[in-house]
DNA sequence: TTAAATTTTTAGGCTTGTCTAAATAATTAT
DNA sequence: ATAATTATTTAGACAAGCCTAAAAATTTAA
C-alpha cells in the first residue's frame, strides 16, 4: 500500500503545495508546468501517476490538489528543506541567498532519524533563514499573519520577519540595504506617486521602491 | 566536454575504485555486478556508457578500470561520503554502524562549496568513523600501512585504527566487545587450533574469534 | 587441441520522466 | 449561440537504468 515516492514526485508534491491556497484550492497543469520548468503534457502524465498513488486529487481539465497523504508528505519535504537551510546558514555560514539550491537536493535524503537529529542539533528552530515557518514532525505548520512592509503603519517600530520573494537576486539586494531577518524598520513616509517608502533601517534613512516593500514581511513591535 | 555524472554513474565509479587494487588493476563485470547488486548485463551497459564519457577504461571481455578523470571523481565522492559520516557521528551522534546508508545518499549532493564548508566545520578530519582515510580536496588519499589484529605481535600494546568489514552487524558486534577506534588492545595469546585470540580490551581479557581478528586493523604504540 | 563449462556481451523489453505534435475540451469573443 | 482561441490531454518517441534470454568469447578440462 505504501509505495516509494521518487525525488521527482516529491518535487511535484511540493510544487502543488506551494501553488494551492485557501482561495485557490486547485492548481492547473499549466501553472504547475511553469513552476516545475516542464511542459504541461509532462505534468498531466505525472499528476495522473500521483493520482493513482492517492497522493493528489485530480480531475481532468479541472486541476489538481493534494490529498491528505500528499499534504503530509509535502510538509515533511518542506520540513527537511527548511531544516537544512538553517543548518547551512547557522552552522556552515552560508548566506541566505545561497542555500536554496543545496537544500533542494538535501530535502530528498530519506531518513527520519536524520531529520529528527538534525532538528535537535539545530535546537528545533521555528523558522528558516527567510522567516518561513518549519513544519513540525507531526506535520503542523504555523501560518503566521503576515504584513507586507507595504501595509505597515507609519512611524511605528517594526521588525523584518520574512520575505515573499526568496530568490537570490532579491536577497542579495536586501543585503546591500542591510535588511535581514530581525532588522528594525520604521516607515517614515509613503510616496503616493510611485508607492516608494522612506524608511529607517538600523537608524539609517533610506528610500525603498514599492517592489521591495511588496516582498518584505514585517511585524509591529 | 564536461558532461554531468548521474548518481548511478557515481556509484559505479565508486564501486570500480573499491574493487581495483595495485595487484588487480581491472575488475570484471561479474564482480562489479555483485558489488552493485545488479546483473552483469546491466553492468556492461553502464560501463560502456562510462567509457564513452572517458571516465573508465574498458576492454570488452577484459574488465574495466578508472581513467584519471574517473579516479578523481571517485575520490571526490568518497571524500564526501566520509565527511558526511564524520558529521553524522560527531555532530548528530549516530553510532558508527548507522551512518553508511545515510552517507550513501548524502555523497551525491552536488556543491563544492558545501563540501568545503562541511570539511571546515568538522575541523578537516583525516579519517572517517571507521578509520578510513578521507581524500583531500585535491584528491590525495593517504594509504596507511594496515596491520590486521590477526598479525599483531604478542604482548605489545596496540590501538584499534580501523575495520576491514564495515557492515552494521560487524560494527554492532564490536560495540558489544567495547571495541571502537582508539581502543587499547593487547594480544595475550594466539590459539593455533582455530586462530582465535585472547586479548585485553580496556583492561578486560576476552577471547576473540579469528573472523573478528581478520577484520580489525591495529597499530602498535 | 578440441570440447565443455563459464563468463561476458548483445538483443529486446520494461519503467520513469521527459519531450513534440495532434486531438479534444473549455473558455472567450463575436 | 456559435466560432475562434486557449488550455489540457492523448499519442508516440526517446534516454537512462535496469531486466531476461540468447549469442559469442574466453577459460578450463578431457
Amino acid at each position: 500500500m505504501k509505495r516509494k515516492i521518487s525525488p521527482s514526485e516529491e518535487d511535484y508534491l511540493k510544487a502543488i503545495y506551494h501553488k494551492t491556497t485557501a482561495d485557490a484550492p486547485v492548481v492547473s497543469t499549466t501553472l504547475l508546468a511553469e513552476e516545475m520548468g516542464a511542459k504541461p503534457s509532462s505534468v498531466t502524465d505525472m499528476v495522473q501517476r500521483l493520482s493513482e498513488k492517492s497522493l493528489v486529487i485530480y480531475q481532468k481539465y479541472k486541476g489538481v490538489k493534494l490529498s491528505d497523504t500528499g499534504n503530509t508528505k509535502a510538509l515533511s519535504i518542506i520540513r527537511k528543506h527548511r531544516l537544512w537551510e538553517v543548518f547551512l546558514v547557522n552552522k556552515l555560514h552560508f548566506s541566505w541567498d545561497q542555500v536554496h539550491d543545496i537544500a533542494e537536493q538535501l530535502e530528498h535524503i530519506q531518513s527520519e532519524a536524520l531529520t529528527d537529529r538534525l532538528a535537535s542539533f539545530l535546537g528545533h528552530p521555528k523558522t528558516d533563514p527567510h522567516g518561513d515557518p518549519i513544519p513540525t514532525k507531526e506535520g503542523n505548520i504555523q501560518s503566521q499573519k503576515k504584513t507586507l512592509l507595504n501595509q505597515a503603519p507609519l512611524h511605528t517600530p517594526c521588525v523584518c520577519v520574512g520575505v515573499e520573494d526568496s530568490s537570490a537576486p532579491f536577497l542579495q539586494f536586501l543585503d546591500k540595504f542591510n535588511i535581514g531577518l530581525g532588522a528594525a524598520i520604521e516607515v517614515k513616509e509613503k510616496e503616493v506617486f510611485d508607492g516608494s517608502l522612506l524608511v529607517s533601517i538600523a537608524g539609517k534613512e533610506q528610500r525603498i521602491s514599492k517592489q521591495i516593500a511588496q516582498n518584505l514581511y514585517i511585524n509591529t513591535l
